[in-house]
DNA sequence: TTTCTACATTTGGTCAACCAAAAATTGGTC
DNA sequence: GACCAATTTTTGGTTGACCAAATGTAGAAA
C-alpha cells in the first residue's frame, strides 16, 4: 500500500499533468497482488533462510519489524497472528514472539506453502473430501454412541425437510456429514472437514451441482448410511459412503 | 478486558484497603479464559441464531459492533478476520462485511466449532495423520513425475544426513513426508498435512518419541517407500507406509 | 562479593483518531 | 418525474500513541 502511494505520487509529480487517476490505478493493480501481510511473511521467511533467525530465537519486537519494513505495526501484528495460527511462531504477552521448535528446513517449506494455501482446485477438494468422509463414516460406525444416533437422526430429518421445502439443502447436507464426523470421535478429522467445508460450499454454489433427479437417490443414500452406522457395519458404510460421493466426484470430473 | 478492569476497580473501591493486586488478578484469571475475540465471535453467533442476521446480510459496521460490545474496534476487526479466514464472512473494503452464503444451521455449527478447534488429542492426531499419509503415498506412486523423484531423493538424503549427525531429525522426517504429499499433486491434502504437522511436531517434542533403536529401521522404511513410489506400486506403498507409521501409532497408544 | 529492591526500559495489548474509497444524499437540470 | 453530478456520510484500512505486565539494570544493604 505504501509502495502504491509513493509510486502514484511520484508519477503524478513527474507527469505534471492532470490525468484521470483511474487509469493509473488500474495500471498498477496487478502489482498489488501481494498484500502487505504476505509481504511481511515473505520478509520474515527471508530472515529465517538467511540464518538471522533460528528456531527458538526471539524475533525482533513488533516495533522494530514495523520500522524495518517501513509499514504500520498493525500489519506486523496481523502477519504474526497468521504465522501463529499455523503454529510457526508463538507469541507471549509482554514478553516477545519466538520461532516455534521447527528446524530451519521445515520452516522454510512451511512458510512458503502457507502463502499459497488458498488456491485449490475442485478435483483435489473432492478427492480429499471423499477420503475424509469415508474414514469419518467408518469411525462413526465403530464408535457412535446412542446420543450420536439421535443427533444424526435430527440432522437427517432437517435435511429432508429443507429439501422437500426448497428443493435444495446444501448446508443441511454438509451438516449431516459433519455430524457423522462428530460421531467418529476424532476431533482432528472433524476440524479438517470444517476447514474444507466452506470451500466445498463455494464450489457447489458456482457449479450448481444440485439437480432434482438425483435428489431422491441422495435421500435414500443418506438414510442407508445412517442405518449402517446404527448397525455398526463398518464395511457396508464404507461402500455406501463411497457410492454416495461417487456422483459428486463424477460430476466434478465431467465439468472440468 | 473492560469488564475485568471495572470489576477490579469496583472491588478496590469496596474493600477500601490496600491489598496486593496480584492475588486478585490470580483470583479472576479463570474468568478470563475467554479472550475478547472469542467473546465477539460468540456475540455475533448469537446475533445470527436470534435471527437478526441472515446469510447474505451485511453485518453492522465495525464501529457499531465495537460500541455495542463496549470494546475496542481492533478486537472486532480481529474477530472478523478470524471468521473470514474460516470463510464464514466476506469483507469488502470500504463497503462492508457480509455473511457468506451459508445457511443459518450450518453457520451455527461452524462457529461453535471454530472456537474449540484448538484442543486436540494425540490419538486423533496420529489417526488422522495415518489416513492422510497413506493416501498421499498412494497418490504419489500414481502421479509422481521425474522431478518429484529428484526432490524426494534430496529430502531423503537430507534426512539421513541429519540423522547420522545429530541422532534425530524430526523436521527432516516430516519434510520428507511433505514431499510425498507434494508428489501426490493434491493441494488440499498437502495443505491439511501442513496444518497438522505443527501439532505432530509439538507432540513429538513433549513425548520424546525418537529412540535410537528404531532409527535404522526408520531409514530402511523410508527408502523402501521411496522405491515403491518410483516403481509406481500403489499397493506396496500403501502397505509400506502403514507399516512405517504403525510404530508411531503404537507408541502413542502405549504412552496415553 | 552477593543479593535484593527500586527504577527504567522493552514488550505485546489496546485504543482512538485519521485516511481514502465507496455509498448515500442532495441539488439541479432536462 | 427522471436522471446526473456534486457533496456529505459511512465504510473498512491504517497509523501512532498509550497502557500494564514483564524484563533488564543499577545501586544499596548485608
Amino acid at each position: 500500500m505504501v509502495n502504491q502511494k509513493l509510486v502514484n505520487q511520484f508519477l503524478v509529480d513527474q507527469i505534471e499533468h492532470k490525468i484521470t487517476p483511474l487509469y493509473m490505478l488500474e495500471n498498477f493493480s496487478e502489482i498489488k497482488v501481494e498484500t502487505p501481510v504476505d509481504k511481511i511473511i515473505r520478509q520474515i521467511r527471508s530472515l529465517i533462510t538467511s540464518g538471522q533467525l533460528n528456531a527458538g530465537d526471539k524475533l525482533p519486537s513488533e516495533r522494530q519489524l514495523a520500522e524495518k519494513f517501513a509499514i504500520g505495526r498493525s500489519y506486523v501484528r496481523d502477519a504474526i497472528r497468521k504465522l501463529e495460527f499455523y503454529g510457526i511462531v508463538k507469541t507471549m504477552p509482554q514478553s516477545g514472539t519466538v520461532v516455534a521448535g521447527l528446524g530451519i528446513t521445515a520452516l522454510e517449506g512451511l512458510i512458503t506453502d502457507v502463502l499459497e494455501i488458498e488456491d485449490t482446485d475442485f478435483a483435489s477438494l473432492v478427492e480429499t473430501r471423499v477420503l475424509l468422509e469415508i474414514k469419518s463414516a467408518m469411525l462413526a460406525a465403530e464408535r457412535r454412541s446412542s446420543d450420536d444416533i439421535i443427533s444424526l437422526e435430527k440432522a437427517l430429518t432437517a435435511y429432508e425437510t429443507k429439501l422437500a421445502q426448497d428443493g435444495q439443502a446444501v448446508e443441511e447436507d454438509l451438516l449431516f456429514h459433519l455430524k457423522i464426523a462428530e460421531a467418529g470421535k476424532n476431533k482432528v478429522l472433524k476440524s479438517l472437514m470444517l476447514i474444507i467445508i466452506p470451500d466445498i460450499i463455494k464450489s457447489y454454489a458456482t457449479l450448481k451441482v444440485c439437480n432434482s433427479d438425483t435428489v431422491s437417490k441422495t435421500i435414500d443414500e443418506h438414510r442407508q448410511i445412517l442405518d449402517y452406522i446404527i448397525q455398526q457395519d463398518t464395511e457396508a458404510v464404507q461402500k455406501a459412503m463411497q457410492l454416495h460421493l461417487q456422483d459428486v466426484l463424477g460430476f466434478s470430473r465431467k465439468s472440468i
